[in-house]
DNA sequence: ATTACTAGTGTACGAGTAG
DNA sequence: TCTACTCGTACACTAGTAA
């Protein structure tokens, strides 16, 4: 359960990003690791075993070798250090998805739908959302890929508030076209691996109506990165 | 110029790349840097010192700082990281570029006309290509850095050969398809950064007869990655 | 085959400090 | 302010080996 911060981790992490770990799992054994790595098998084993202890990494015996996969905290330290040398290396300015209306309150959903974060909102988009997210489920896997970049680029800031209850943080979003002509915003909430699926755009607009969306009807998005 | 290798510079690298050394070169303290590596400001600039001594970066003292800029070594580094990273995390099928026609003999020209080529094109390929490249001058910097990422990419490789002479060593490439209708291919060569701009296509065809084309016109390729 | 312990060694680190 | 030296220490490595 220690997390001391290890300049070797991250290495390790990306190698075994890079043999498959971030889908779901790959056998290797420590001594084709330690190889790919330029280390000895000791060395490679000892990682694994410091990996798994700050909870970077799930092990299991699998007949030749072990079977590792990341956690999800393991995943995210990897995809933050990919999406900044990402940022280094490609010049986007946008990022576009198509995905299907469903229904279902997501976290955002809840969210936009505090009054407190009316006025945030609006200094920061220039807008107050129409109260509720439209949520589209992404499909193919280059999309999803790409949603999950969006916690770790940079985005807009959107101020947190106090209720006199609790604390609301700030949320990150970015600006977006929907459909080619309306102003709106995807958020970038940071989500478990699997709900990657999932985006959450705003409008001022109620955006069902407006485009007169039914479930399953697929919706163009436009992310502006600055 | 000792070339040991240290555990410790890659993170190094990917963090100067991040804060813009791999496009000409950053102005940063050694204690900003440490503070973004998680190190003290001691052990960030003796990082440095030991990049330089390995030929991966420059430095030279600017003011309140040091001026720091990849070399083409160091850039290759990070950028080969990278791009392992990269196929990890985004499942590509293609890469499509669209550069302007433009003469003058690229390496790739020189090889491609080597008789000994022939065989191991058509085995690879499926057919001998014609003797001479198409060669295409990319403009936009995102296409630039697609170009940059094919050498490090899985490609197909075209055996090598031996003349008596000299040895000939292999070449990779990947199959693409010209304005959406010939076949040919596109030559994954590394070249020196400010090279990245050039993209050079084959064919069984002599494309710019084929395509009338003449310099300045604009070609779209679309790059198969498996 | 594997993984991963122990022992011994090298080295990268933080702290202190000079230029 | 900056960079980067020296010093002493902590720790990650290799090698050997058990399970």
């Amino acid at each position: 359960m220690n997390a001391r911060q290890n300049s070797a981790d991250l290495p390790t992490l990306a190698e075994l990003a890079k043999l498959g770990a971030a889908r779901g799992g790959v056998v290797v054994s420590s001594a084709a690791l330690g190889k790919a790595m330029g280390v000895t098998q000791q060395a490679a084993s000892r990682r694994l075993v410091i990996l798994e202890g700050s909870g970077l990494i799930v092990r299991s015996h699998a007949g030749r070798g072990l079977r590792v996969a990341l956690t999800p905290a393991g995943r995210r330290k990897v995809l933050e250090f990919y999406s900044g040398l990402r940022a280094a290396f490609e010049e986007e300015e946008k990022l576009d998805f198509t995905g299907k209306v469903f229904r279902g309150l997501g976290e955002g959903g809840y969210y936009v739908s505090l009054k407190g974060y009316a006025l945030p909102f609006r200094r920061a988009l220039g807008f107050i959302p129409f109260p509720g997210t439209l949520n589209l489920r992404l499909e193919e896997a280059e999309q999803i890929a790409q949603r999950a970049r969006l916690p770790f680029m940079e985005g807009v800031e959107v101020r947190g508030f106090k209720d006199g209850r609790r604390t609301f943080g700030p949320v990150k979003c970015f600006r977006a076209v929907i459909e080619g002509k309306h102003a709106g915003a995807v958020l970038a909430i940071e989500r478990t691996h699997y709900d990657d699926t999932v985006l959450e755009v705003i409008s001022p607009l109620d955006l069902r109506r407006t485009l007169g969306l039914k479930d399953g009807d697929p919706v163009h998005v436009s992310a502006l990165l600055r």
